[in-house]
DNA sequence: TATGAATGAGACTTCATTCAT
DNA sequence: TATGAATGAAGTCTCATTCAT
């Protein structure tokens, strides 16, 4: 019974050859994700591209899942060094000029290893321990959210959960989609003009 | 290794029996992956559910992914009736009539088979020829452009092509999020909030 | 729930090729039990050993342990077979003689593949599915029971199916372990000894 | 491959901290023999339940086999301790009162820790140095016939070293069967019974 | 054309054991 | 002497696909 949640990394690494040897999974299953995707990244290989024994592998983490779950944790870990760090700065500022800046913290964010960004948005599949990826949104939507409550003088008369919702969504898809799908859109001087829109999109929205 | 990757159906069934067998195999696939998911999907499994053997499975269809791409273009061509019907509708009306008209579309369209839908936005691996999913927005894009293009006196002076990509994406956005992500915000009478939103969103965007 | 005991066969073999398939498969298990004891005998081994290939096996049995219930299955009938045939002719015979013909039976069947019945004595982990051999013994009980009543007027007053219960436990053991472990015991005319003794230990118990 | 099979453990525990470790190795594989079965009871499972690392594990026994043997030894001690200190009391004692007390011996002994005995019994693989089993009942057949040839005159005339056979592989079988199959036999006063039946099996057959 | 038996690469995982620290 | 990180052979099993009938 109670079978422990297979996602987790098995035992910490106190020594430092074996944090090395963690750190060298992840480095090589975020590698392995990107050179050839999701369906080759098997527990074989991920081990061979850390140098490491199948049988380490499997002494820190206890499944494929679970391996592709540290490389996203730490993915997100990065992105929300990025996006709280800029967030702090947006705190003080009005609607207009905040949301410009989130806006182009939400591009850069999605600059920020932008391959592995694709291959975790596109081909994991969102099934069983997988499935966890909203995590990081939900805390986006909180910080956003509080923002709003900050200003909520400047805003007209909506429910704030729910305007949250429609910017917050708006802009990651506005920026996800240019960033992976469409190159052109973000060539050049062409990114200013994206922030413009998108600022415009949500500011007029929020008035 | 390195062997062709087909994607295409092998024939097309011109005799009815023929015929009858294609269509159990898409209709078994798409049950199978709603039931069980993509992983669990397998040839056999889909031959057995379509009381078909996997010889006739594989003379029909040439790989797993073929049959899974004629399920994705079976869904999409229901999407596309939906949408180009609705959508027609939609030609003479005022913008923001016209926009209040397209976002219940878009919901409805996320709500033909929802779980499908669902399986095959969160579990397709985008690799290989599976990467084709792209396409049906595309075809969105460009009506909806064409539309702008008609009401262009009514905008604001902006560049359609990007203004379509944001409207569209957003929209597309919301109502998928909402749709698979957030029941509570469609329950019920909300889903005219959402409407009402995300109708301002895009309008004021466009004037 | 309910997931299906992993000890039966996956499907029939119906035509001859795969009933060719299944022979080979147990008789492989049962000579590779015999020659190379049972924790030597992996899935793998066994489909070389057969001839056929690993995924074959696992078309029709889903286990190294369904395997080796084959097996067993197979060594119970024939030993069933010796018995039953055997029995019979006991029916109507006056005790003494009837148990010193059950006790040549006894040793008989032993001698039945005495290699692999050793095997299954002796290395199977009686776990999971294995444990399942007492099945056989069950069945001897009855017959010996049933003897028993029929001739109830020449035995002393007992409860039958506890002194079924005690001859038949003492005369598998000593004839189990005069075969398996005591080639002394049985090495040419001793055999008639051991004959004399288990059968004066019995009908001296019975009467 | 070919690695050479030890048994024996590696050093005699001379310090106190030494004996302490080996003590709980031990008591770390009865335990979990008990608990999970043979099959779950892997080297680094007992060194964590014991509380000690794997390297001193080795240290002290070179192999699982080892372990279990060890475990083994210490369990047939106990069984020894408890046969013979009753055995003595028998020696002088007239057959049929010897006998009845030597069934009830078995049964005791059957029932010293018979969790553990159980899985000694069904699930160790009797192969290599584990098939070492048999050296414990060596030393009761030389007990018991020891104790016939004190009481030859009693007994008709036949080959002692057979009888004995006899004799205690038909009380080993009866007790082992019954404690560990048969509970209904053994459930409150039909103890007695089963000790009457024995006794009367054994001693009419040695006079 | 249909059938379904057969294939085998390759995925995941465990565990007895070694050895550098 | 103790530690525990590391090893890797070997085992179980799946599944897309082929091909003889």
């Amino acid at each position: 019974m109670a079978r422990r949640p297979l996602t987790n990394p098995r035992k910490q690494a106190s020594q430092e050859r074996s944090r090395a040897t963690v750190d060298a999974l992840i480095e090589a299953t975020a590698r392995i994700l990107v050179r050839d995707g999701f369906d080759k990244a098997s527990t074989n290989r991920i081990a061979e591209q850390a140098g490491v024994s199948i049988g380490s592998l499997y002494q820190y983490y206890p499944s494929k899942e679970a391996l592709v779950a540290a490389v996203i944790d730490r993915h997100n870990r990065g992105l929300m060094q990025v996006v709280q760090g800029a967030l702090a700065e947006v705190a003080g500022l009005p609607i207009e000029k905040a949301v410009r800046k989130m806006v182009a913290i939400a591009i850069d964010a999605h600059r920020l290893d932008p391959k592995l960004h694709r291959v975790l948005a596109e081909q994991l599949p969102r099934t069983g321990r997988l499935a966890k990826l909203e995590t990081f949104n939900r805390e986006i939507y909180a910080l956003f959210k509080a923002y709003l409550e900050s200003r909520r003088d400047e805003l007209r008369t909506v429910d704030l959960e729910l305007a949250a919702f429609v910017c917050v969504t708006s802009i990651e898809a506005l920026t996800h989609t240019a960033v992976l799908h469409r190159p052109d859109i973000l060539s050049g001087e062409t990114v200013a003009t994206l922030v413009d829109e998108a600022t415009r999109l949500v500011v007029r929205y929020l008035r």
